[in-house]
DNA sequence: ATGAAAGCGCTAACAT
DNA sequence: ATGTTAGCGCTTTCAT
């Protein structure tokens, strides 16, 4: 089953090896529409398909782009991707995907394969982790673009969403509600802007109703986490708060789960809004009320970008794309 | 910011091309230990990063899996696709993603993308509509598996769960509550064999009980379905169905979205069995028994299988993985 | 309107 | 133990 190259239809039509690559490019402006039909049907007859591997060798270009992600398991993040391949794809561009659950050393790793690989650009979920390494992939060259996380010491292209006003509008959407002392649960957020930026947005809210901020109000949860622990601590406020924004749909659900352990009723006994879609909500017991990112879009959008930077060497510099968020009401906030 | 290459490292070291070739493929046999010490110390102090593109021109192969999924959004896909990728980063694979809604164009397209690509196998999750296409392809050498679905048509090696048992499995579940009138939802099922057990499983199921198959318990979903309409048809039967085996996630879904709506409920008014995994199923009014099938165990032996596949060059013949299922009983199905 | 030839960065057979 | 050299299958410049 030998593969038949360029060189075979070449021989087969009667031309130069130059002339067909001419043809396989679409630059027929020079041809005449004989040669042209004759190295059409000839390809056909042959089942001629091009090698884009000794295509790329010889353009510098693979039309492939890299995703790095942390996990794609998921509503979020498949989805996010699946923006990402449709409009690629539109463009005659793939995808090769990485997860890295976050770890340093894989995000690490993924990056120096896709480099070795040499695909024209990377859109990646950074950790945090390696930001100096990223910085440095950037500015020696590389387009890349980060999805839906923004940190204060890296300095590349982002797509997100518009996390401090759609923060300010679940808060607010609490306050009118009559809640006085709303508990965050969050991932640490130093650093991280695009996690700090909720905290504000809920700030923002809370002083613009003439309500107080309270530090003490702010959890931080992480993966090691035990939720009966964090929830002792949210009850033993002096003000107990009625209402809980919880900042990371891991967390929500998590959260959720220990209510329904608990006999904790929503909303009953506590409002609840959660920053990410969950899925299924409808179905739940109490449908959660929830900031619902529009992940299709962002990969969209971020493979635009990405696109647009390899494509235009960018002439831009970094750039921030803000894709609006929707409040998605539903059962779990009361009137108090 | 040119980029280094493998000669410049030689020269540099004042060694030969292929010499640095060969410690680059850790052909250390005949290697001087000074030389290898110098080759790792300039290729390092160069930043040199070798390119797989040359190296797969060079080679013919590109380390590079193809991995086509209807869509690569939702929980199952989306752990099955994980799945795959770890299997193949552990082996210093990658992947290429492409998603097509079962498209049989997209489909179609896909493949001959990622044979212009030159991946070094392709895994499948088929429309059913390019069947021939797909084993023409595999006839003609590539690599080829596909996984979770099993066609009559299709002769191929493929990953699938034990459809026929975990399906009489749940059937003999309802039987034992006492069910006796159990009415089937699915897609249709003829010529695909991966649907077309889960009927037969049931089938048994119900005879090795002494209970009568009934062919008009069974209906028929597609896309295009009304779930009013066909739930109508299935409260018509003269033999008012208990209970309910729906065989795919997006019907079961659809189904209990229905019942909210019309306030009917689970198990009270009807027993509920879904085949696949329900995300956040724990978080529902009631959490809906289901049958699991192991997503990201059937990635990993599909990418194994692949791998296998490549590099032992097809000795075996069609093989086909069988995984098992676990019956997840929560709280849809009542005792009657 | 078409062809010749150099080059993309590597591998691998062969020579030494 | 290391070097020489001929590809791998294309693109692209320059000639004609």
């Amino acid at each position: 089953m030998k593969r038949v190259k360029m060189s075979d239809v070449a021989k087969k039509t009667g031309v130069s090896l130059s002339t067909v690559s001419q043809y396989m490019n679409g630059r027929y402006e020079y041809m005449s529409s004989e040669t042209k039909e004759k190295i059409k049907n000839v390809a056909e007859e042959l089942n001629y398909i091009p090698n884009s591997i000794a295509r790329s060798l010889a353009t510098a270009k693979t039309k492939t782009i890299g995703v790095i992600v942390s996990n794609i398991t998921g509503y979020f993040t498949s989805s996010v991707v699946r923006g990402v391949e449709d409009y690629c794809k539109k463009n005659d561009y793939s995808i090769i995907i990485y997860n890295t659950d976050h770890d340093s050393e894989l995000e690490k790793k993924s990056i120096n394969i896709l480099k070795m690989l040499r695909v024209d650009g990377i859109l990646i979920v950074p950790s945090g982790k390696n930001n100096e390494l990223i910085n440095k992939e950037k500015n020696s060259g590389m387009p890349i673009v980060q999805m839906y996380m923004e940190y204060d010491d890296l300095d590349i292209s982002t797509v997100i969403s518009n996390y401090r006003k759609s923060a300010y509008d679940a808060t607010e959407y609490l306050i009118n509600l009559g809640h006085k002392n709303i508990a965050i649960i969050t991932q640490e957020y130093e650093n991280t802007r695009s996690r700090h930026d909720r905290i504000l947005g809920y700030k923002d809210a809370l002083v613009n109703n003439g309500l107080p901020f309270n530090r003490d109000l702010i959890h931080i949860w992480d993966i090691s986490s035990d939720m009966n622990v964090l929830f002792e601590e949210i009850v033993k406020n002096k003000n107990l708060p009625t209402a809980i924004f919880v900042m990371h749909s891991a967390i929500t659900i998590n959260l959720l789960k220990h209510f329904k352990l608990k006999n904790i009723n929503i909303p009953e006994d506590f409002s609840i809004i959660g920053f990410d879609e969950i899925p299924n909500a409808d179905l739940m017991k109490t449908p959660v009320t929830v900031v619902k990112q529009s992940t299709y879009e962002i990969g969209q959008k971020s493979a635009e970008l990405i696109l647009d930077k390899i494509n235009n060497k960018d002439k831009v510099k970094s750039k921030k794309i803000i894709i609006p968020c929707e409040l998605k009401i539903r059962e779990s906030c009361k009137e108090i």
